[in-house]
RNA sequence: GCCCGGGUGGUGGAACUGGUAUACACGCACGACUUAAAAUCGUGUCUCGUAAGGGAUGUGGGUUCGAUUCCCACCCCGGGCACCA
């Protein structure tokens, strides 16, 4: 064994070594009974190169996948790239170069920073989207959805971004504007492809809960992610009514997902988009203003100047919906400004149970009819109902009571409870509100000449405990303005002044001074600024249901309006089906033919891939035609059915096309039969492990989940789900905390730093910075402590002796325990800590066994694989460190002999005690009352119980 | 407004299914080595207090022998969705 004092030289060390990784394919993919794929998200190469916050995705699965390595896995680890759409397009335009050559470059920069890294990746499986023996198949899938009916054409207005002139995807769309360009979206009619994906939304949204068969969930994603999935595809449960337009005779479906509510419809709201808006005003004095009012708000929408707060406008039609639910009543039909003609059936039944509703209708004057009571529930405090007691039902009356001369309200504190409001009280049998209210007031409060002035509205219903009785109370409130007509007053007794007192509030103080919901409902009546009752209330019709919670009553009344054949159940989505078609140059060619005798027709599979042609001119033309409709020499072919005059579809696919389904080409990257061969598939599937942002939740994942469901179907993939575990990646800010970018002048190179510093000390400072899918800022000052690190790992193997030392045995098998653990569980920081512990014991130590110190360097080659790999050999070892065995821990060698356990009393920490690790609880007990700095503290008291804790601590509970 | 995360030293952060809060690292201070500096090594570093001891995990309350961890309310920060009836 050498032990020359050398220097570590970090640049010319990893060079060699990925040279020798290449050269002796360290990092080939094997197949054997353990599969492990680890996978990122592939990079979209742009002109800027990558920064250091771009690889800490890739150093983690590298991580993992050299440990899975190590651990005996068949491990997949791929590496490719998504080179097609805007941002290489744009780039080009910019930089006036083609495309082709520049995605050319910027992939080869790409690599080239990816390998001084010192990954893993097999490069023999690199994939490229805009590669046309990838793109083959990406047009190969394209046309099994058109087979299936899952691509359509569309006429319907869509996003048109008008800098990068193209149509977007709903996803593409960010605050209303351009998620690329920031540019505002208009809409725009316009012919464009689009995948069905709202087919499949009732998957997409029921697998994220797939369980396997230990009840385990399949998907072992972040909530967070699968959550915002689950709003994205926003399913919604319903029902449709059956309508009629009045005189017209014409049936319409009515979308309701909160048909409780139905008997208290009393308008129409109709989309000015709605191609039924026609129908309605054809020919009548309304066909004029309706026509104008439906142009100007279209126009609104097509510069997105449209604003729901300020623009809630609509114009009647002069036509009803016939009653269509036995309520006696017609509804009149207005456009309305805010309803989406795209979403149920562009048409809703309004009622003052919604928000909007209510405000439309309060702004237009339009009846309302409420069929809902207030109901509050008292959660939290010292009334919040008790579970499981039943509730004592009541009427009861509220009775605000105004001042004989000033503007002020007589405001009731009781100060055991702290509970403000007003006189309250029950109502007798026989008795009406009115003279309840009266009778109250008076008791209460000793003011004899009261005046009743009004009931305020319906009951209010609410449910508190009643601390006095001890019982639930329900109580049925009706509210009442009483005035006093002068301050004669009767004395009140001693021990009803200490239980409440009485305070004239005046009127703008009151709202604040009340602090009971019901009571806040009451005076809101008082000043008239109520607002409508949703989600929440009791049900006062239909007469079946009166009585009835809001939520508890929906399932009963969809099934009673379903078998009256008033309604049919009915589930929509907020998801959109998938606008595919861009008017870009820079894009997978969609392969069908448009042909003057058959209509559109599929390119055949044996003419695939429809190769994307070399142009002069690839700036978009706006015109909603990409360039490519300019070479006639592409455009023009002969029909493949009918061998007549056809044309080329000159629209390109969007940039998620490719990245939809680039996991399954990395399984079998060069077939030229199939996009993968089955077998292969079948071994590698499904992704075990795949890493990256965030910001991909509601796009790639939901689009590569859709293709692999289809996929599935068709039974070309054997999984229902692509991705098994998914992890987010926690984006590096730059040291100013904001995002790193150019722009900002915040941006860190990670050649420069690996210059300086080398590939090692940037993954492991990457790795410790925090939790792997937490934001943290890049800080170079912190990075020093993990090049520190790594240099005293290199400095330890000058103790190394070819002895045995038993010293060492707890603490690396420690850390082989919690290393392993933490690598599973992607808790880097943690696990790069734990070894930082090893090595400051390992320090200590006058010598190292080889077999400790080897096993310290395995643990340490997934983070730091060139100069573990150097050290491994210097100690004699012929191979690689990255294809030897993972160490084991020994769970007996990790058990101390010792335990230490702190001494409590009170919970307050005196004395700290060793003992046997096997003692017995008397023999602790016995230790602890017997320690000196105990014994000071029990000095006189009583003990009254002793907890004691193996291994961590005792406390001995003693009598204040 | 709604839905997810998250608030711990000067800084990044640690703490297993409730069990000695502040591991590990950065920074800082002092010391050693050096003519000197850098590098390296050592010691110290939540806070008040001379000490004994007390107080601290966003704020307030609760459960518990014991709470960063569980429950309730509120405040603040980050992210997502937002006219979806």
């Amino acid at each position: 064994m050498k032990k020359k004092p050398r220097t570590y030289d970090h640049i010319s060390l990893e060079k060699k070594w990925q040279k020798y990784w290449e050269k002796k394919k360290v990092y080939k993919t094997k197949d054997l009974s353990k599969k492990f794929y680890v996978l990122d998200m592939f990079p979209y190469p742009s002109g800027e190169g990558l920064h250091v916050g771009h690889p800490k995705g890739y150093i983690a699965t590298d991580v993992v996948s050299r440990m899975k390595r190590m651990q005996g896995y068949g491990v997949l680890h791929p590496m490719g790239f998504d080179a097609f759409g805007l941002p290489a397009e744009n780039y080009a335009i910019k930089t006036k170069t083609n495309p082709q050559i520049a995605v050319k470059k910027n992939v080869e920069r790409y690599k080239e920073q990816l390998e001084i890294l010192g990954f893993d990746y097999d490069w023999e499986r690199e994939v490229n989207t805009t590669d046309p023996e990838y793109y083959r198949w990406t047009q190969w899938i394209f046309l099994q959805l058109f087979k299936k009916g899952l691509a359509y054409e569309s006429y319907e207005p869509i996003n048109w971004c008008p800098v990068d002139k193209t149509g977007l995807a709903n996803e593409d769309i960010e605050d209303g504007k351009c998620e690329r360009c920031g540019a505002v979206v208009e809409k725009r009619p316009m012919r464009q492809w689009v995948l069905k994906i709202t087919d499949y939304a009732d998957k997409l949204l029921s697998d994220l809960d797939l369980k396997d068969i230990n009840g385990d969930p399949l998907l072992e994603w972040p909530e967070s992610i699968k959550e915002l999935q689950r709003n994205w595809i926003g399913r919604s449960e319903g029902v449709n009514f059956k309508c009629w337009i009045k005189d017209l005779n014409i049936e319409v479906k009515m979308y309701n997902s909160v048909p409780q509510t139905y008997r208290a419809e009393t308008f129409t709201v109709i989309a000015p988009e709605h191609p039924l808006v026609n129908d309605l005003i054809k020919g009548t004095e309304y066909e004029k203003p309706v026509l104008e009012f439906v142009e100007k708000i279209k126009a609104k929408k097509a510069n997105n100047k449209f604003d729901i707060d300020k623009d809630m406008e609509g114009i009647f039609t002069g036509r009803y919906i016939r009653d269509f639910a036995g309520t006696g009543r017609d509804l009149p039909i207005w456009v309305a400004s805010y309803v989406l003609a795209d979403y149920g059936t562009g048409m809703v039944n309004c009622s003052a149970h919604d928000e909007r509703d209510y405000a439309f209708a309060k702004k237009y004057n339009l009846p309302l009819h409420e069929v809902v009571e207030p109901f509050v529930q008292v959660t939290t405090g010292d009334d919040a109902v008790r579970k499981d007691m039943p509730f004592v039902e009541r009427n009861a009356v509220i009775c605000v009571v105004k001042h004989w001369s000033e503007d002020k309200y007589l405001c009731l504190h009781w100060k055991a409870v702290e509970w403000r409001g007003f006189v309250v009280g029950g109502i007798e049998d026989g008795e009406s509100a009115e003279s309840a209210a009266m009778r109250e007031v008076v008791e209460e409060t000793g003011y004899k000449n009261v005046r009743f002035v009004k009931t305020l509205g319906g009951k209010i219903h609410s449910q508190f405990y009643q601390a006095v009785k001890k019982v639930n109370r329900f109580a049925h409130f009706t509210p009442v303005l009483m005035e006093l007509i002068d301050g004669e007053q009767n004395e009140i007794a001693e021990e009803e002044k200490a239980l409440h007192t009485l305070e004239w509030v005046s009127k703008d103080k009151v709202m604040d001074f009340v602090n009971k919901n019901d009571l806040k409902i009451t005076w809101s009546r008082v000043i008239g600024a109520e607002k409508p009752i949703v989600k929440n209330g009791i049900l006062l019709e239909p007469k079946e249901f009166k009585g009835r919670e809001w939520k508890e009553v929906r399932e009963d009344i969809i099934d009673y309006l379903v078998k009256s054949g008033y309604a049919t159940r009915k589930i929509n989505y907020k998801i959109r089906d998938w606008v595919f078609s861009r008017q870009r140059y820079w894009g997978e060619p969609i392969p069908v033919i448009h042909c003057e005798k058959c209509g559109v027709v599929p390119v055949p599979e044996k003419d695939l891939p429809v190769k994307l042609p070399k142009v002069k001119f690839y700036e978009p033309t706006g015109t909603g035609e990409s360039p490519l409709a300019a070479i006639d020499s592409w455009v023009n072919v002969k029909c493949p059915k009918c061998k007549g005059k056809a044309k080329r579809e000159t629209n390109t696919m969007p940039q998620w096309a490719g990245s939809s389904w680039y996991y399954l080409r990395y399984i079998d990257p060069k077939n030229s039969k199939a996009f993968v061969d089955k077998k292969k598939e079948k071994n590698w599937m499904p992704v075990d492990l795949y890493v990256g942002g965030a910001e991909h939740a509601t796009r790639h994942l939901i689009y590569a989940r859709f293709w692999h469901k289809f996929l599935y179907d068709l039974g070309e993939v054997s999984t229902p789900e692509p991705f098994k575990k998914l992890q987010s990646v926690g984006l590096i800010m730059g040291e100013d905390d904001r995002k790193m970018s150019k722009r900002w002048g915040n941006v860190v190179n990670p050649d420069d730093v690996i210059k300086i510093y080398g590939a090692d000390t940037l993954r492991v400072y990457e790795m410790f910075m925090g939790p792997f899918d937490q934001a943290i800022s890049w800080s170079t000052d912190n990075m020093i402590g993990s090049r520190r690190f790594i240099e005293r790992v290199w400095k330890l193997s000058a103790k190394v002796t070819p002895n045995e030392s038993k010293a060492l045995d707890p603490i690396i098998h420690k850390t082989i325990k919690k290393v392993t653990e933490d690598i599973d569980a992607m808790k880097f920081n943690t696990a790069v800590s734990t070894m930082m512990i090893a090595v400051n014991e390992f320090e200590k130590a006058e010598t190292i066994s080889r077999e400790h110190y080897e096993m310290l360097i395995k643990l340490l080659a997934p983070f730091a694989p060139h100069i573990t790999d150097e050290l491994w050999t210097e100690l004699g070892n012929k191979q690689s460190i990255h294809i030897s065995m993972w160490p084991q821990y020994n769970a007996t060698k990790i058990t101390e002999t010792t335990q230490q356990m702190a001494v409590q009393i009170n919970g307050k920490v005196r004395a700290n005690i060793v003992s046997r690790a096997d003692a017995s609880d008397e023999e602790i007990k016995k230790l602890a009352l017997g320690h000196n700095d105990v014994a000071k503290w029990l000095d006189g008291k009583e003990i009254m119980k002793v907890i004691i804790v193996k291994n961590k601590l005792v406390n001995i509970v003693v009598k204040a």
